[in-house]
DNA sequence: TCAAAAGTGTTGCGGCTACACCCATGA
DNA sequence: TCATGGGTGTAGCCGCAACACTTTTGA
């Protein structure tokens, strides 16, 4: 609730707090995780790599505003099937030097761009692989958020169909793999990986087929899903990770 | 980030939001899930039933705000042992009538409490079966709120020690079975659950025992936890729940 | 004809469900 | 000695890991 404890309520009694939106945004490139990185034009943190973000609106939803900041720092168009999900708040009074801020952290999930706009105010945004990302180089508590999102997107490919995130709308259930093994650091034996997904109610084949160097693969997508907008459903039967035993 | 897209920085150049912290306390007492509800003094929703929450102070963590404000609304004490988590945002523009509002959602888990003090401002705090709460009756989004933290406290169950945070830090695994039980509505075979825990590397059994009606029951901790400090951690086989099936 | 990639078969182990059964106690 | 709840045994099924194998293509 909001002011249980303030009986003599008035507009001017609460402490102003800036709230913003940061979004982590991952896809799959050459083999690797990356995550959207922008170069900070001001200080605090001048030049440093933050991630893609800003202040919410008066008026506007915090998704909305994680889409919107999303678009103006990165050039990544709002397209039907991107995933995007909140991840958590960030709100340690001592985390922007200047202020109190707290911060709706977003994840995002899209396939491969060909190429990032360092549009907006933010002077040059790029993709970085996540194993190029030192630790300390990222301004305010951003490595922090971008740990919390890689946990939550390795644990969400255990129990949800958020892999096919990475994807086209269809796609080969090796190119599935390839994400998982990606995302999870490990190699998953190719013939169960292919029953367990071929025998998943979340996934349909489409009667076409990609051809290659081997032989021809077939297409598969998400059941209820389509072109424009692909779904993200829990598994019917989820896929635990290989845990390393102690 | 927080300001890459506001080059001319300036502290006033913000939106001023409100934040608040709001927390879900769940209890188990006479065999059904319980929430804490607070009866709103004040306008809008006047003496409707909201969840425990106010302000964040200008110097404190999101978390500490959490804790201070169950405290002052319920009278229930920091004790280590609780569990405390951050369930997620609610910033919808309209959520709050008079003012833009940003809430930081928490969720708690603790053991039956003899008795809430309505303390601090709020007119009377209350621990009410969910079962009882009518739906549309809660103020502001709260019920949303409550509804996401049942789902997810079911969800924690199925990986996690979670169960445990119901019950004294000392229990039998047939207590523990019985939080199961309330929590997801549904029954487990009891030799089965026996075995399962009996057998998990997360528990440890005490030498102690527990008598009752029939034959004596072991007691049981979680391992590594303590009176004091028990613990959340996860399972090392997680325990899925039945879904009904379509 | 060979390499490469897709996809299937098979076997054995281990966990899980269902249910019957035994154990230790208080009344 | 009976009711009560704690706890164990067990048989069968099902899923899964491992790995060998077949299929279908491009070069």
């Amino acid at each position: 609730m909001t002011d249980a404890s303030t009986p003599e309520y008035d507009p001017g009694d609460f402490p102003p707090f800036a709230v913003t939106v940061d979004v982590v945004v991952f896809t799959i490139r050459s083999g690797a995780l990356h995550v959207a990185l922008v170069r900070r034009g001001d200080e605090p943190f001048l030049a440093k790599w933050a991630l893609p973000g800003g202040f919410v609106r008066p008026d506007e939803d915090l998704g909305q505003a994680a889409t919107r900041e999303l678009e103006e720092e990165t050039g990544l168009r709002r397209r039907d099937d991107w995933h995007l999900e909140q991840l958590g708040s960030y709100g340690t009074p001592d985390r922007d030097p200047r202020m109190r801020v707290v911060t709706v952290a977003y994840m995002a999930v899209c396939a491969d761009v060909p190429e990032l706009r360092g549009g907006g105010d933010a002077a040059h945004a790029e993709l970085r692989s996540l194993g190029d990302v030192e630790p300390g180089t990222l301004a305010f508590d951003h490595e922090r958020i971008v740990r919390d999102a890689v946990e939550r997107v390795g644990s969400k490919l255990e129990y949800t169909t958020l892999a096919t995130g990475f994807l086209e709308p269809v796609f080969t259930i090796s190119e599935l793999r390839r994400v998982y093994e990606i995302v999870w650091g490990d190699r998953l034996d190719k013939g169960n990986f292919q029953r367990r997904f071929r025998d998943s109610a979340c996934f349909e084949p489409c009667l076409d087929e990609r051809r290659g160097r081997g032989r021809p693969a077939s297409l598969w997508s998400v059941r209820g899903g389509n072109r424009r907008r692909r779904l993200v459903v829990l598994l019917d039967r989820p896929l635990a990770r290989r845990r390393p035993d102690p």
